[in-house]
DNA sequence: AGCGTTATGTTACACTATTACATATCTCGT
DNA sequence: ACGAGATATGTAATAGTGTAACATAACGCT
């Protein structure tokens, strides 16, 4: 609780408890609930160092013993998601929070194979030209999705 | 056969039969085996007019009545991409033939969430701000993922 | 023909996610 | 405070996507 997020060091710094506390207030605002469910999910994901899988999840949500089902989580996830508290990450199935979730955004995630640190940046230089290309082909763009893979720059040299 | 796929009608025509005689060649170049397996799977990926599933490739492949197995079709896969032959939409779970097979590139690909057909686009005006951004980041870009989606043209007005 | 390599067949299973329906909890008006 | 409707969660079953492991077959070369 006293480091800040590795993922989000270079782009908006955020401590868990912090972010949580904004997440609750952005919740009322909008009069949403975040439920202690919701709430356990999104701390699970702030906590990890990498994105981390549903069912990863699912296994720490285990309550007496035995592994919560499915869509408990997913219904969470979902719910993250569509208030912008995280993002799913479709080249590998995993789910990571958003570093500012304060507003609607296109992002740009990088994604470390070494050791899935996973970065997030904002599209920043490319608006332009992706919103270019996208009107010359008369697309209507409703979500984007940019991953890139590689190697982190701690990891380039081992 | 007679007319040109719809993928690629912007940015590079190819027909079916064509495609496939010049993927022959590049395999024989590079010694390795087209096999009719292989063959197979990419003439179905060619005909279809829009990204298809791994499983929607084995129930065509069904011999003898009875579907093929999962490695069957995912090996083939592995083979067509590994070559460049084609490409698989993470987004959607999908594979689709590659319009320019010739050499090794970065790919956008336009996928409309009405009719499912999708546009595969060279990254051209967006190459360099991408570089740019790896590169302030000292992130070494081993494979990148662009799919926007969205509504063609084409279904816009429905 | 024989041998090593490459490709395919086959079975089983792992991982990711959703459907459908039941139960519980919350919210709000009265 | 109460009840009705809306929202959230529990539970069981199953769909969809992909891989591991091992056996068999086909190829390519000497």
């Amino acid at each position: 609780m006293s480091e800040p997020t590795v993922q989000s060091s270079k782009y908006l710094v955020s401590q868990t408890a912090e972010y949580l506390a904004q997440a609750e207030q952005r919740c009322r605002q909008q009069g949403v609930r975040l439920t202690p469910l919701r709430r356990e999910v999104l701390e699970l994901i702030l906590s990890a160092k990498k994105p981390v899988g549903a069912y990863d999840l699912l296994a720490q949500l285990g309550r007496d013993d035995r592994p919560a089902a499915p869509p408990t989580v997913y219904r969470s996830l979902d719910f993250l998601m569509e208030h912008g508290f995280i993002h799913r990450l479709a080249s590998i199935n995993a789910y990571l929070s958003c570093c500012h979730p304060a507003h609607r955004h296109q992002s740009i995630f990088l994604i470390c194979t070494q050791c899935q640190r996973t970065d997030e940046l904002p599209v920043g230089q490319l608006a332009q030209p992706l919103q270019t290309l996208t009107a010359q082909q008369q697309f209507k763009v409703q979500q984007s999705l940019i991953e890139l893979s590689g190697l982190c720059q701690g990891c380039q040299h081992e």
